[in-house]
RNA sequence: CGGAGUUUAGCGCAGUUUGGUAGCGCGCCUGCCUUGGGAGCAGGAGGUCACAGGUUCGAAUCCUGUAACUCCGACCA
């Protein structure tokens, strides 16, 4: 038997076309449809709660480092835009516009946001006055639009879902531990939640949000070699501070303006889990995501489910006890082997077999979704077991996600160079930049790959642009992107 | 926003060249039978052929326009 047969049909393997794959995934699996309003689409369930078991992590990490949740407005007056120079140049073509109510029109026009920095630096404003007041450490749950030219399910929509978080405060390096250390917390839930591991670093001036005096990123590598941006962590100094006037009376009696963050992470990273840890298979969720972890398959024939069904209770019971999501598909609808190909798809890390061969030996089957490997566990074994299995595949999927990137990150020397990276061996290439936009912008133009960032552990430092060979200021990745 | 392609049943597709009764596989419904890797048999339901115009006795098929999706570029999380 030829092993595509195991496969589901109608998911176009990886190797043949990449971005098929993507598009059959998460329709096969439910994740997402589209709809009747253009680059807009609909989280179904399956991928919805994906988004939820993100807002549970990152929700918990955000309070436990001093952050509360607020909800500003949808729409933005007009004027609000103009006020920071760079940032209305940044977004003004994504812009809708809400310019009627009803038949009459608008005084002002109200835009709808493509983020939040303005009418939040507005409400900051009124909220400061002294230096007691800072800091102000707030994120907000939120849909943003931008009207994008060029749409993808979860990467690329012209509405998405995200959070925000925005703080305002005394001290300039205050603000930039702020920034740190939120770069920091998405780096721990990326790894440690999600398996995947990112670079971070410093975007460059020609990639920094519209703004800012400083954006930091995390990159992550996609299975086609292209890069991702997981999470964005901006440093705003007093730009949105000058421009709202957040000014306060510090200890000596002088006016001051706030320094102000802002960072974000946004639905498009449900893209990266599915194109970090997809297979030809469909789907694989690490553990810590997964809503299911654990899936019993009770097998054989009706005269022997009288006997097989009660043991699998019970074992849906004793794994919930142990702290596991597990799920149960005991209809008789399917054939096992469609159950086992459909959990697969979805991407389930656990599937538990338990058959009347099974009950006769005392013991199950637990299959891995990231290898395929078959365990048989003694039935009061199991509520020990599955906890510790499920932390394998966790640490397995990281480390094997880990490996990866390692193996397609290279220095190169040319442009010639990293175009064969990029291009022909689904690489990020890291090189040397004398700082110059023309160098830079020269890379992308001929080999299709724009800078993603100057890592802050570069693996080696590079000494020469890669461009005009003049001496490197930053050692820089980069990469084809999302 | 430019270039290319696609749009016919829930899904995947044929039919369009050369205009003439709307097809196939999967799925779905009924029944029987089956269950350790997407089982089998029999019967059945389901489509204003993306949308709007036009040509024609007659349009899924030819012409014009519009939209959505996919891919490749420019812009972005």
């Amino acid at each position: 038997m030829a092993k595509d047969k195991e496969f589901v049909k109608e998911i176009t393997p990886q190797s043949e076309d990449f971005s098929r794959w993507y598009i059959d995934v998460i329709k096969k699996a439910d994740l997402m449809d589209y709809s009747p309003v253009r680059g807009c689409i609909v989280f179904k369930p399956d991928g919805y709660e994906l988004w939820e078991a993100c807002q549970r992590e990152l929700d918990r990490r955000f309070k436990e480092t001093g952050h509360r949740n607020a909800y500003f407005p949808l729409l933005i007056p007009e004027s609000f835009f103009q006020k920071e120079k760079e940032h209305v140049e940044g977004f003004n073509p994504e812009l809708p516009w809400v310019t009627q109510i009803g038949d009459d029109p608008l005084e002002e026009r109200l835009a709808v946001r493509p983020t939040s920095e303005t009418i939040i630096g507005y409400m900051y404003s009124q909220w400061v006055q002294s230096y007691r007041d800072l800091p102000i450490l707030i994120n907000q749950w939120a849909n943003v639009v931008r009207w994008e030219k060029r749409t993808l399910p979860f990467l690329r929509t012209s509405e998405f879902l995200w959070q925000e978080g925005h703080t305002a405060h005394a001290t300039q390096q205050e603000a930039e531990e702020e920034t740190t250390r939120m770069l920091g917390v998405y780096t721990d839930f990326c790894e440690n939640v999600l398996a995947i591991p990112v670079i971070q670093g410093q975007k460059t001036p020609s990639e920094k949000f519209p703004g800012a005096v400083a954006t930091y990123s995390l990159e992550a590598m996609m299975k086609d070699g292209k890069a991702l941006q997981a999470a964005t962590s901006h440093y705003l100094g007093d730009n949105f501070a000058r421009g709202f006037d957040i000014q306060f009376l510090d200890r000596d009696n002088e006016r001051k303006y706030a320094y102000t963050t802002s960072w974000g992470m946004t639905t498009r990273i449900i893209g990266a889990v599915i194109m970090v840890h997809g297979d030809d298979r469909g789907l694989q969720l690490p553990p810590r995501i997964a809503i299911t972890q654990v899936m019993v398959i009770p097998i054989g024939p009706a005269k022997t489910r009288e006997r097989v069904l009660p043991v699998a209770q019970d074992l849906v019971k004793v794994i919930k006890d142990a702290g596991v999501r597990v799920g149960i598909d005991a209809s008789e609808d399917n054939s096992p082997g469609w159950k086992f190909n459909e959990y697969e798809m979805r991407g389930v890390p656990v599937r538990l077999e338990v058959g009347p061969r099974d009950l006769d030996q005392h013991q199950v089957v637990l299959v891995r979704r990231d290898t395929g490997e078959k365990e048989i566990v003694p039935i009061d074994q199991v509520a020990n077991r599955v906890p510790d299995l499920l932390e394998e595949i966790q640490q397995a999927m990281f480390d094997r996600a880990k490996g990866y990137l390692q193996e397609h990150t290279k220095p190169a020397m040319t442009i010639e160079e990293i175009h064969t990276l990029v291009r022909e061996q689904k690489s990020f290439a890291l090189a040397g930049w004398c700082g110059d936009d023309a160098c830079e912008a020269k890379v992308k133009e001929e080999t299709g790959a724009s800078s993603r960032n100057i890592p802050f552990a570069p693996p080696t430092t590079m000494t020469s642009c890669v461009v005009c060979q003049n001496e490197a200021k930053h050692t820089v990745w980069f990469a084809r992107a999302y």
